[in-house]
DNA sequence: GCAGCAAGGGTAAACGTTTACCCTCAACAA
DNA sequence: TTGTTGAGGGTAAACGTTTACCCTTGCTGC
């Protein structure tokens, strides 16, 4: 427990510095920085030799303290999503951190709980931390949001859209299409009047949706009812599902399928279905298609959304140079169906 | 686009600095500082008061850069959770999160796959990021683990214990009590030769439940027999539980319940046994009991596990001055009975 | 009258990087 | 000979904090 700490000494337990390996190798600091950044005509091959071997046999990594200061700007991706607990995000995320982590980066996951004020405290600390970028699983229109968009940071919307701003940033699939291919495959199985049950329509994914199926079946010369279209005001996809069934039995309405703006709504609803004195067996419909569902929910029809893919489109968007704002990566999206039981 | 930048000008759109601050409440860079940190003693009623002031109009945060180089220590609590997919361990990151945050502290979220080379990969980085902790989410051995244990960042090991050190900081349930309970609920229903479905043991906490399981039943006067024990090497929880059903079916073997050391190996099983010619409706237990269990598992019971309160007990255990080792967190656990269907 | 102390606050070093700028040397052209 | 150029590499400033150390002032106790 010697107060041994003379400046350059190649430091006890601690981690190495820049100064370590400069000093092993023989060099100034610069070159060492310069060599591990590839600045090309600034070290000969013998003296990028000499700095890699020390930089090994030191196990030194550059403090990413001293980068950020330096440079302004950390290696932290922030992941804003909206409900961890929700299985779609947490795949999303996962599949963002393994993208992110191929280009160096490190994600950071928050939990916004679509909370517009927990969502500006994160805006502000990741500032603090001079996040790379910000990621949105499920933004919320907030001040913060506000006045960030426009900064040098870049914002990137997952499956819904910014709130404030249709041209963000964007990655996702084309909802309106996927609205349409499951009002095609419903009416080509001969249902006329579906039940619809969405989320609050605050998302620009579940509005897309949902006017995409009216439309679709007013189309083919089955107009949806309003009163089969139900949005209850709860806060969770399962509570919302659960309440819509409810309602749907309680007026005796006459429906000949169910379509969820969401995998979740639909376990709500076949929940209660279930549940039910007399339970029914109709064809649900649902988007998202969570991997879960061939094992919990063969009943269930539903787009599958590639959320693995998601990761890597989001690191692009944030690799790339950005030039002109606009940038959209829609990607493909396919009805899986499932109707046993 | 002009060139200013005169060092201390309030910054156009940049982010205010401690020196900003210090300019505009008339003090010294030092005595904003000690404000912000609440060093007593070190300054006036109004000198605080008119610090804070400037502050609140600037919008300041500390750059966590600055603060990390100099303090050697970062904000940031790696969690390494073995397979973000997983819901179980998705709950326990979204409440840890919570907990950290509260703490002031920041959670990165890093998906070891169960691989040793990327979760060495992951504490370098998290190294390098200098961590104030490191939380793991089922930890694995390797050699980083054993270089960084003893070290100076807290290690903290959820639900599965450190695989080198059984004695490190843990926070989980009692799996050998929770064992007991579901069997004796089984004993209890009328259950003599229960089919037991286990993932790797690998993990203390499947070895834990396992045991307590079998040797519950033999001192109940029922032993398990060994071909009633299986574990197929599966990766996937929910692929092991399907492998096992199969199993079982294939060896026409006899058995009165099914008892699964997780809930996602129980899905599997379900899944096996619906979709087999005649489907039988026996008991079946699980571990975990996940949220979603009450809309899509409504034949499973389940133990209980707190995730929620997991994320509070860690940060307690991140913010505590460790004194002496050896700490643990010993949570409630809770048998849900669920049998329709 | 003065030593001692506490309050209040400023100065400057240090943390680990990156990079603008400078220097030297050799090669080469005029 | 004298410039010019390019490679190779060192010096030092700057990034935003925290904190050890120093200084001043006013008060207390003797």
């Amino acid at each position: 427990m010697t107060m041994r700490r003379t400046a350059l000494k190649p430091a006890d337990a601690q981690q190495a510095s820049i100064a370590n390996v400069a000093e092993r190798a023989g060099v100034s600091i610069a070159t060492v920085s310069r060599v591990l950044n590839g600045i090309a005509n600034k070290a000969s091959a013998e003296t990028v030799a000499r700095v890699r071997q020390a930089v090994a046999e030191l196990d030194y990594r550059p403090s990413s303290a001293g980068k950020s200061l330096r440079q302004r700007q950390s290696r932290l991706v922030a992941v804003l999503a909206a409900n961890l607990a929700n299985p779609t995000m947490a795949a999303i995320a996962a599949s963002t951190e393994v993208a992110l982590r191929q280009q160096g980066l490190v994600m950071v996951l928050c939990d916004t709980h679509d909370d517009p004020k927990l969502q500006d405290e994160y805006l502000r600390e990741m500032r603090a931390q001079q996040a790379r970028a910000i990621v949105f699983l499920g933004a919320v229109a907030s001040p913060m949001l506000d006045l960030m968009r426009g900064g040098p940071t870049p914002l990137i919307f997952v499956n819904r859209r910014d709130p404030g701003d249709p041209n963000g940033d964007f990655v996702g699939i084309d909802n309106v299409q996927a609205g349409r291919d499951v009002a095609t495959h419903a009416l080509a199985h001969g249902i006329r009047h579906p039940a619809l049950i969405h989320a609050p329509l605050a998302s620009s994914a579940t509005r897309a949706r949902v006017e995409a199926i009216v439309e679709s079946f007013a189309a083919a010369g089955h107009p949806i009812p309003p009163s089969l279209v139900l949005g209850p005001a709860e806060k969770e996809h399962l509570a919302i599902g659960y309440a819509a069934a409810r309602l749907l039995q309680r007026d005796g309405a006459d429906y000949d399928a169910l379509i969820c703006t969401g995998d979740l709504i639909a376990f709500g609803a076949h929940r209660f279905i279930e549940e039910s004195a007399r339970p029914v067996s109709l064809p649900i419909y649902g988007f998202d298609d969570n991997p879960l569902n061939d094992w919990v929910a063969p009943w269930l029809s539903s787009v599958l959304i590639p959320y693995g893919t998601f990761g890597q489109a989001v690191a692009e968007l944030i690799a790339e140079d950005r030039e002109g704002g606009d940038r959209e990566r829609v990607l493909p999206h396919k009805l899986v169906e499932r109707r046993r039981s």
